[in-house]
DNA sequence: TTTTTAAATGCAACTATATTGCATTTATAT
DNA sequence: ATATAAATGCAATATAGTTGCATTTAAAAA
């Protein structure tokens, strides 16, 4: 509902998807947060007009492209983030440490701590990180 | 069927759980593993003659006494690994490094790698990490 | 503007993982 | 040998995610 309603529809056209209003929505929703966002609240707000299935298909050509990324959270649940900018179809720049509130259940990505490098032993090749920092997040800290 | 039989009877003892057949032979499993073991392996193994529902509650039971530690892959599936030794009901020191290789699967402990430190923003408190590497392990790396 | 068409959606069915309640069985203590 | 709490089995339920196919629609072409 608020006005990037036209930078999401240049989004969509530069990336080859059609501007529909279930893209539009996905958009609009993950946007207004200040933290990632799960499926299910997803499939919740999004009521039952759009399809669960059009939803799945909705977020994973998103993630194909480069516009979100997904991170699973300590109970294997999907949530998910626009990407900073710099995310294309072949590659995602998303190597953040997320954060797992295990009051208020959020995933934060703190997009300005960088996972930390550390060695691998003899013949593993790395290619992917992956890490999540459990805890309690800033705004449940504050309600003592 | 190795025998480390006695020594996981006495483990099943000291932690107050019953000497079952189910949790024996999960033990067993996991034990003759180089790399942690995922649900559906379990589940597979263990074949028909255990529950479904039994496997769980000894995967659950086993991870609340610090027997063994759950690690989620990149897909989101449950994988377990025997406990390092110093872990018990209270607490768990199972904070190295995990390997998750795309071409096998499987999911690695590197027991010696732990996870480097890094700094979170003010307010956050951090109560657990979990970092996940992926890519190409040694042994599927070899096969080229 | 109308027509065309590939892309997107909806719907139904299905798979997989995990949990809960309750009846029954069994490992262990007495 | 008996008692009992713990463990298991079974049925039902919940939730996340996928696939095939028919229908609709956004956008390009005419
Ligand atoms: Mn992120
Ligand atoms: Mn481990
Ligand atoms: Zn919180
Ligand atoms: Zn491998």
């Amino acid at each position: 509902m608020t006005d990037n309603s036209n930078h999401f529809e240049k989004l969509l056209i530069k990336n080859g998807l059609k501007r529909t209003g279930p893209r539009l929505q996905v958009l609009d929703i993950l946007s207004n947060r200040d933290s990632a966002t799960s499926q299910p609240y997803l499939e919740q707000v999004m009521g039952t007009e759009v399809d669960r299935v059009t939803l799945y298909r909705v977020l994973k050509a998103f993630e194909e492209k480069g516009i979100i990324h997904k991170v699973l959270d300590n109970h294997g649940t999907a949530n998910y983030a626009i990407c900073s900018g710099n995310c294309n179809a072949n590659e995602h720049h998303d190597e953040h440490v997320h954060f797992n509130c295990n009051n208020c259940k959020k995933v934060y990505c703190l997009a300005n701590v960088q996972i930390p490098a550390f060695k691998v032993p003899a013949g593993f090749k790395v290619e992917n990180l992956n890490l999540i920092a459990s805890g309690i997040c800033a705004a449940c800290a504050d309600k003592d």
